[in-house]
DNA sequence: CTCCTAAATAGAAATAGTTTCTATTTAATA
DNA sequence: TATTAAATAGAAACTATTTCTATTTAGGAG
């Protein structure tokens, strides 16, 4: 927690009791929709606003502890991201149980041109199925 | 247009003049959003329905005329793909004109696992400026 | 500890993008 | 030409997300 904590105070970002709440529900590696975090704060908080948590969710992601992981359907998933500071990297997630795992090869990092396009950004994602389930 | 013609035909869908017009809009090789699409279609049909245009979207994407392109906003988008049937590919945007070309060379297509995760799709998208937005 | 202020919050309302529904029309085949 | 599945418009519904306003709170300064 203090990680977490030191990383919010180099954005300005307060250490409050939801943001201490969202992320302990994503230390179980999983990931979640704003929704879906919403109707566990509420259990934990008898006033909790969706609209705050969905600001909490992009804070988070903007200080570097979570990350945006895209799924066909219309919602935002979000899922804890441990890499170090600023590594460019990528994810893999479980889509038996959402877990979330950083991928730090990238073949497209130090390429500068692709097909004559000058490469400024991508993304990647990819999905599978983690050890754990696996070997269930 | 022949070939777009046997395409859907392949999938039973109609060669309909809404379409046909679509796929006229596309051959750009620009990305559009549905609503992009709907604004220009009602300059040249006195009727016609943004619900009827997500679905020819939809469609073209089903029997592999259209592509969807991902972007940070919250629309759809799509653009022409050129690829032969059911190759494997990706795409690479150009952030200035909308261009889109295709990218055949995959790192992940032939992995089976990753970090223990047995891979099972993955969704890979680069974003560039084109050579003709660089010659400007 | 107390005060101060920027940041965080809830709740209501608004918005934007997309989908569903129903009745009508049309493309493609026989 | 007749038939029929597919396509369509338009209205309404829906869902995820954002904006707005007033109130509260975390964390630093004194
Ligand atoms: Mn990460
Ligand atoms: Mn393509
Ligand atoms: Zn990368
Ligand atoms: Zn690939």
């Amino acid at each position: 927690m203090q990680y977490f904590m030191a990383k919010l105070k180099l954005h300005n970002l307060k250490f409050t009791p939801r943001r201490i709440a969202i992320i302990q529900l994503f230390l179980s590696n999983n990931i979640f929709t704003p929704e879906e975090i919403w109707n566990r704060l509420k259990k934990q908080f008898k006033k909790c606003g969706l609209p705050g948590v969905y600001r909490n969710l992009e804070s988070l992601v903007e200080c570097g502890i979570l990350a945006k992981i895209h799924k066909i359907d219309r919602k935002r998933y979000y899922g804890l991201c441990s890499a170090k500071e600023n590594i460019h990297h990528h994810h893999i997630i479980c889509l038996q149980c959402g877990k979330v795992d950083d991928i730090s090869d990238c073949f497209f990092e130090k390429k500068e041109t692709i097909k004559g396009y000058k490469l400024i950004s991508h993304y990647i994602q990819l999905n599978g199925i983690c050890e754990g389930c696996l070997n269930k």
